[in-house]
Formats: C-alpha cells, structure tokens, sequence
DNA sequence: ATATAAATAGGAATCATTCCTGATTATATT
DNA sequence: AATATAATCAGGAATGATTCCTATTTATAT
C-alpha cells in the first residue's frame, strides 16, 4: 500500500477524535488541512484503513460511524443528541460466558448501553 | 390510531418471525397477503409500531432491520451471513453496574455478540 | 348514509454510500 | 535526475435505502 497524504490525515483524524464521526464529519475535517479532497477518496481510505484493522467502524441511526478506538471497549448511547462516549465495563467478558448461544464462534463483543448523556438529561435542546 | 390492515399484518409478520428482517423482506411478505400494499406503507408502519412501542428497531451494515421481540435480550451476529439470533446473557444485569460512565441515565443495554454462527464455521457458502 | 380525518398506493425526492474514469503522484528502477 | 508504472486521486454519476408528497381510498363516529 502506497503511503499518501489524504490517508494518513484521515487516519490522524480519526486517531485525535472520541466523538465516533460520520464519514462526512471527517470530510469537513480533512478539507481543512487539504482543501481539494473528495468525499469518495475520504470514504476509500476510512474503508481501506479498516480493512487493515487500525480504524473500526459500526452503523448507527441509518449511517456509518467510525471509530479510531481498536480496542476493546463499549459505548454508551445518548438516545436524544446521539453523543457515543466510550467506556470500559468491568467483570462482563468472564461473566458472559453464561448463557452463550450454542455452536457459535464469538469472536467479537460489543456492549450498547442507551440513555440520556449529561446535556440531555437537563437540557430539552439538542447539544451535540 | 385507525386500524388498518397493513399494520395489523406487518405487525404480525414481524411478531412471527425470529430473523430480524429488513423492510424489503416484510414489504416481500406483505405483498403476498396484499398484493397493492406499497412499499412507503410499510416502512410507515414499521416506523408508527416501533413509536407504539411494540417493535424495535437497529441499524446494521447500513440497513434498519426489525424486531418483533421487545423484550430484553442480546443479539449475536454472523459476520459472514449476517444471522441475527436473539440470546439471552445470564447474570449480566447485575454485574454490569460496575464500569457505567458517570452522570448518565442508563435506559437500555445491548450485548452483541459477533462471530461465525453454525452454518458458516463449517461451510464457506452464504446461506442466509 | 354521510362526513371527516386517517391511511393508502404510487412515485418523486433525498441522502449516504459506492462506483467510474481520466488525471495525478509515490515509488522503484535506471 | 529522468522514466516507467501502478496506486491513488478528484469529481461526478449511479445506486440503494429511506422519506416525502399527493390524490384517492377507507375506517369509524355521528
Ligand atoms: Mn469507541
Ligand atoms: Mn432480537
Ligand atoms: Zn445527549
Ligand atoms: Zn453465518
């Protein structure tokens, strides 16, 4: 793979954020440092990057969200302004062993707790 | 609220099936009890059951899909033929309270579980 | 039976994402 | 340093899922 500099800014990007951005989040982001790109070559390289497992990504309310965090984590879930935040629950991976489906490789676990983040809870309007 | 009979038999379509299906595939379903029904009917009525409530409703590799099961329980996922089969996680309720991010109204909890389900760890074939 | 608002069918519009193509560019080789 | 070549790009068209629009139909209260 050929080093380039639209890839590696949107790889720094997504590596800087903790807000789990849309495609087109990191399109206005990476403008700003190359002003030419294209929406298309933002797409390529977030699909290229994680197709090389440094970035992931997951859809959410009908569009794609990434994620620079590889690690194993979960996310809580604002139900009101979408806010994503990670956290890290402890005791779950050992205690899930428990009640597993059967004959089924789990490979992956991944805990969504929805809610009411900070903001939304006091707050009737849109924050984030 | 009207009754109407598209909602009573995407309703029911929905409460009948465990596979967690698109709107295409109940759209596919309807049909073949209501030949006109159209597609925009569906997806309205998808969207006023699940605001009654009695349907649930995740976005998954870029598509909604829809569950007639509101109860609680946790998912595990193919990542080769995209089963998606309901699994009931034992023990986790209670252990879970641990790691929660601070300040935040936990609402509802998802377990997902990705993996390779029977079919697919012997077989190389989609078949879903 | 009639009135009326809710729901519908069918199709257009929208929006995120993918695909296509001719131009550019990183990198290896001379 | 110049050249060759395949990877990557910009820009825009195509796609596909979902939402929106509107004239018509229909459930239901009177
Ligand atoms: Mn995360
Ligand atoms: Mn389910
Ligand atoms: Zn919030
Ligand atoms: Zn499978």
């Amino acid at each position: 793979m050929r080093y380039s500099e639209q890839r590696e800014t949107v790889f720094q990007i997504l590596k800087e954020t903790q807000s789990h951005p849309s495609a087109d989040w990191v399109y206005d982001k990476v403008k700003s440092i190359l002003p030419l790109v294209s929406l298309g070559t933002v797409y390529r390289n977030l699909g290229e990057l994680e197709d090389l497992g440094v970035i992931k990504s997951f859809s959410m309310k009908g569009a794609i969200r990434y994620d620079g965090n590889v690690a194993d984590h979960s996310h809580f879930i604002c139900r009101k302004c979408n806010l994503m935040m990670d956290f890290q629950p402890k005791d779950i991976s050992t205690s899930l062993h428990n009640g597993l489906p059967k004959n089924f490789i789990a490979e992956s676990m991944e805990i969504q707790i929805s809610g009411l983040c900070d903001n939304c809870k006091t707050h009737s309007k849109k924050r984030n």
